[in-house]
DNA sequence: CACGAGACTGAACGCTCGTTCAGTCTATAT
DNA sequence: ATATAGACTGAACGAGCGTTCAGTCTCGTG
């Protein structure tokens, strides 16, 4: 959380009760905005979850988009945090890639919910909140850009590099269908299958 | 319009100005709810540029959320009725699948706010209205995937049959990626060199 | 012309929900 | 022990909104 945050005032003093009643806030208001959606969940209900009556909630947010958008910063650190670690630059580029679609295709897997959760309420956030969540998707899309320039580079990958970027894109975007289309592809692949279909189709087409 | 719709019941009367009037709903909603969304628009807002009272947009529908699904059933009937003729399946399979994805493509960019708007929204909607919308998407997917099943049985195509599908999923949501990343994407490509480069790498993938 | 059915009107109702604020509790300092 | 700052409480406020309904208008029919 924290840096990237912009500052939201409140009427609390002491820094560190701030930022641990706020991820209190937020892992109560998680679960309610997943499950029942950000305009049909109630700030009571969230204080209810959260153990403190509303007006202590209050306290340590100015208004309602302020959870949202401290929602969401949440759920793309969370990403972040889980995704950067788990990118060794290996010199082995058609083995870091694979890497990391395996990671990446993982954690999408987990985070199914909290994906589809954003896509959904990004529109309600504010203009600056809103730029801030597509920033933070367009690093993720130069993890994997790097990637291939460097797979080009040393000669693993036969692609265009003006194409590296969309190639980019594709990855991340196969990789997030698996989240918004659960419905339709859980009948025919498990997890494990659907990784090993699509990774090996893109990287076939990388190398051929 | 009409036959797959769930019944609403109405105090009106005459049929045919229940179809008239409930166009002229939608047509009225649909800009409003792509807009703002649906839980920020108000009732009021759509009758006032319906052009009639809210008394009298109540006597065609009982609730807001039907005109939600009267919008989300408009949009995607008419994606229907303009895929449908444009894909004619020709004995050339490369080219039918080329038209194919042309078209899709090309509807998508045109729809692009319709197409977020329905992503968005589908969570707002009934537990049926939801499955109905969810088939819609489906049957998309199998025409495509009868494009490419006839190719693969034609020797055009050299994937796995058992492939089909997925590959039917992949060329519907890169299309669809055009909507939802036009922030990243379109910095870098054009409409046209967006379908040249993907349907170039999808057909190239199919027939290697 | 009189009548009534059906379409239309919009003020009013009632409920929900975000937000506030007067007041209580707690812990530390004097 | 007393005072005070800071954290907490939840009833109350008020705006906004979906929905209704008593009443008006219109036009075809007897």
């Amino acid at each position: 959380m924290g840096k990237s945050l912009k500052k939201i005032e409140t009427q609390v003093k002491d820094k560190d009760l701030i930022e641990l009643r706020r991820m209190e806030i937020v892992k109560a208001a998680v679960d309610l905005f997943v499950q029942k959606g950000f305009h049909k969940t109630t700030v009571r209900e969230i204080a209810r979850k959260f153990g403190m009556s509303v007006g202590t909630l209050y306290e340590y947010i100015r208004t309602k988009e302020d959870i949202l958008y401290l929602v969401c910063d949440y759920i793309h650190t969370s990403f972040g945090q889980r995704v950067r670690p788990a990118l060794e630059i290996t010199p082995d580029s058609v083995k870091t890639l694979n890497g990391a679609i395996d990671t990446y295709y993982r954690m999408i897997d987990e985070m199914q919910d909290y994906l589809v959760f954003l896509y959904q309420e990004t529109k309600s956030l504010s203009h600056d909140a809103r730029k801030y969540i597509f920033k933070a998707e367009e690093e993720m899309t130069e993890i994997f850009e790097e990637i291939i320039n460097r797979g080009i580079e040393d000669g693993s990958f036969k692609i265009d590099k003006a194409e590296a970027g969309l190639f980019a894109h594709n990855i991340m975007v196969l990789g997030q269908m698996w989240a918004f289309r659960r419905w339709a592809l859980q009948k025919h692949y498990t997890l494990d299958t659907y990784i090993e279909a699509q990774s090996t189709r893109l990287l076939s087409e990388l190398t051929s």
